[in-house]
DNA sequence: GCACTTTGGCAACAGCGTTGCGAAAGTGGA
DNA sequence: TCCACTTTCGCAACGCTGTTGCCAAAGTGC
């Protein structure tokens, strides 16, 4: 169990690959894969696991699912008896009958799987327990100074973990790898890394960190499979899985300021995870000196304007940079996180929405008006992304 | 013939889905569509004949296809039988042997496929026939007046292409229809536009065009598929197919500026096809106003310095921006074109290459160096990647 | 000349979604 | 109350996919 892909042929086929995700672990490295009749069940699977997890409570048909997917309804029914027999759906009464038979209705068992987020902060650790529907069964929270060396570190995140897990599912002798509907564990951390490795970089003030292989030690340490990535970006995730549907971007104004995109569903990362690096867009061309060594930088001009007492002219200039990068990506909704942000969100989200608002004016019928919005979720929101890492693959948008 | 993806079964199946295209014609409208095996078999097929393009005149043997793609050689002695068979592959020749059976070697037959690509620029059109490996067979000029009326210029441009296929490939009875190894019509064109539906919107100095169905219309009279894009997609395109790869964004610098990006092999448009407006970012706050109705874009900053006679200057301020841009998206390379860039340009390769150095010397070890180079293919690019647009679906990379 | 290695096709196979058909479970009119 | 009708959905047979087992072909090297 555990295992929504799992194959019981036992030879050769089932080794997992992508279809067309394009950075999938490939064969020959790199490039795009072949599809066998493994990946065809384990894509069509996903894809209806997917669905019963967007209808929530209510459920879906059996044809509900079959018109969605562009499969054969008897093609549904087959799969959605796997999913049923491993526990992952279940019945959950009748539709309204139309002149026939009634629509039986489907829904996702959450409790099938369970998955961990963590949010490493500076100065805190936050970490999550959410079932298969991304509710959170449960938390923890503690101090941290991830300035005193990798050992209390992670001894205070296995410990976290553990105990969370411990609570909420149960520990047999094998420790996290034994409690059976436990997917993995996701890590969101801020500052430079690369989100495929799971290596950190330099973080800023925090040199002791630099090249730290976090996904394999924490992996080794609790044995069962982490993935790491930033905060920005889980963050981002988070809010996609939460019904934020198409491109947004989600800007995050705190202690920096950085973004987490997402285009079409899928969190952009970049090859390097270095995308999202919106706090040092320039938009005053020899403006006056940022911190990393240029000029004119948004998150220079933005955070000033917050030390003056002046938040509209933060939001203006936040607004600028936001519609520079509107322009650029063609994005549907910009969402405004972070506790600067939420300390006075109107202000933002009127002075960010002004400039928008401005640059639609301009472009007339085509530019459509992009909404601006506080991101739902609050504190929790990192750590609940995190937690989406595990999730999402098992529900068909594989790498994002 | 013409098809590959064809299938043979007549009923029902092959439906061309998309596997994970997210942005394919979906039955429910929207969402990524179930896999069947139909689709296996194209999205294999495609892979398979995308390497073989690769692999250009030197072909592949069927072992190494069988690395790249994860497929079991045996699955790719099928696929490349049926490609045999239907004339996209044929072989080319013995490897050395290594001990045993030498390798037989497989290449592309790149006169087993055409594509058409139209570049309808304000004022001129230019027109080439390209095969599968993507190499121009033919070429037309002519001249154009984008004002003169969609009656005329479509009638320059039917015929210009009615011609070109006619010298190349020869017409039958049934026009372009009937010639069976031409794939479609690509066009590329200025300004804003919906490449999913093919209708232009207002372009800057030609309010006629808005709302104009130039694909279906285009398509209804040369009777073959058409698809549209805009012209620095288009360009993007043609670079990527070119060999560019991962992530890298084109900056053209002509009468405007404007981008077309590629984002891990995949053109990016945005859900209106809006993105890649790169001309109207913003990089000076408060700075000289623009036509657009903003205050300090780059396009006029860096249009004032060329105007100014300052070059220099004009690329130190493209460079600002193309770094903001590297930031957001984390891209690989930026390449320049465009009859600004052709003038000077080492100029503005340093210009750029110097504000990118110096932002990658501020990342520390992780900001990779980010070159910049002159885009390849000169004033026909725009056209050359026109074609792309029917040659590249056939390859594997469906949407982009 | 013989043993060995490597390639790649043929045939049998397992597993995928699809099709044909029928049972189950409702509605609604006679 | 009965019966015709509609709709849902599972069973069985089917066609197609890539996979596996096996063997012929075609080289190398002792």
């Amino acid at each position: 169990m555990g295992d929504v892909n799992s194959t019981r042929t036992g030879t050769g086929t089932g080794t997992g690959m992508g279809m067309g995700s394009g950075a999938a672990s490939a064969p020959g490295g790199g490039g795009p894969t072949g599809a066998n009749l493994g990946a065809v069940r384990s894509h069509n699977a996903a894809l209806v696991l997917g669905l019963l997890r967007d209808a929530g409570a209510d459920g879906i048909s059996r044809l509900e699912l079959a018109e969605r997917t562009g499969l054969t309804p008897q093609a549904v029914s087959k799969i959605t008896a796997r999913l049923r027999e491993e526990g992952f759906a279940a019945q959950a009464g009748l539709r309204a009958s139309t002149g026939g038979k009634p629509r039986t209705v489907l829904r996702l068992v959450p409790e099938a799987g369970h998955a961990v987020g963590v949010h490493l902060d500076r100065d805190e650790l936050r970490v999550v327990l959410v079932d298969l529907d991304g509710a959170v069964v449960g938390e923890r929270r503690a101090g941290l100074d991830l300035g005193a060396g990798a050992e209390s570190v992670l001894g205070t995140v296995a410990g976290a973990v553990e105990g969370l897990v411990g609570d909420g599912l149960g520990l047999d002798d094998d420790g996290l790898a034994g409690v059976g509907t436990l997917l993995g564990v996701g890590v969101a951390l801020p500052g430079p890394l690369d989100h495929t490795s799971g290596v950190l970089h330099r973080m800023t003030g925090f040199p002791e960190w630099d090249g730290f292989a976090l996904r394999d030690v924490l992996g080794a340490r609790l044995g069962v499979p982490v993935v790491v990535d930033k905060d920005t970006n889980a963050a981002a995730l988070g809010l996609s899985a939460g019904g934020e549907g198409g491109s947004f971007a989600y800007l995050h104004l705190g202690t920096g300021l950085g973004a987490g995109l997402v285009i079409g569903g899928r969190v952009h990362r970049g090859p390097r995870t270095g995308a999202g690096e919106f706090g040092h867009q320039v938009i005053q061309l020899d403006g006056p000196p940022c911190e990393c060594g240029d000029r004119g930088c948004v998150e220079a001009l933005c955070l000033a304007a917050v030390g003056r007492g002046e938040p509209a002219e933060a939001a203006r200039v936040l607004g600028v940079a936001a519609a520079n990068l509107v322009g650029l990506l063609d994005i549907d909704v910009v969402l405004l996180g972070g506790r600067t942000i939420t300390g006075e969100p109107d202000v933002f989200v009127r002075g960010v929405g002004e400039v928008l608002d401005a640059r639609a004016r301009r472009e007339g019928a085509l530019g459509a008006e992009v909404p601006v919005r506080v991101a739902a979720g609050g504190e929790r929101a990192v750590a609940e992304g995190a937690a989406q890492l595990l999730l999402r693959p098992l529900f068909g948008r594989g790498d994002a």
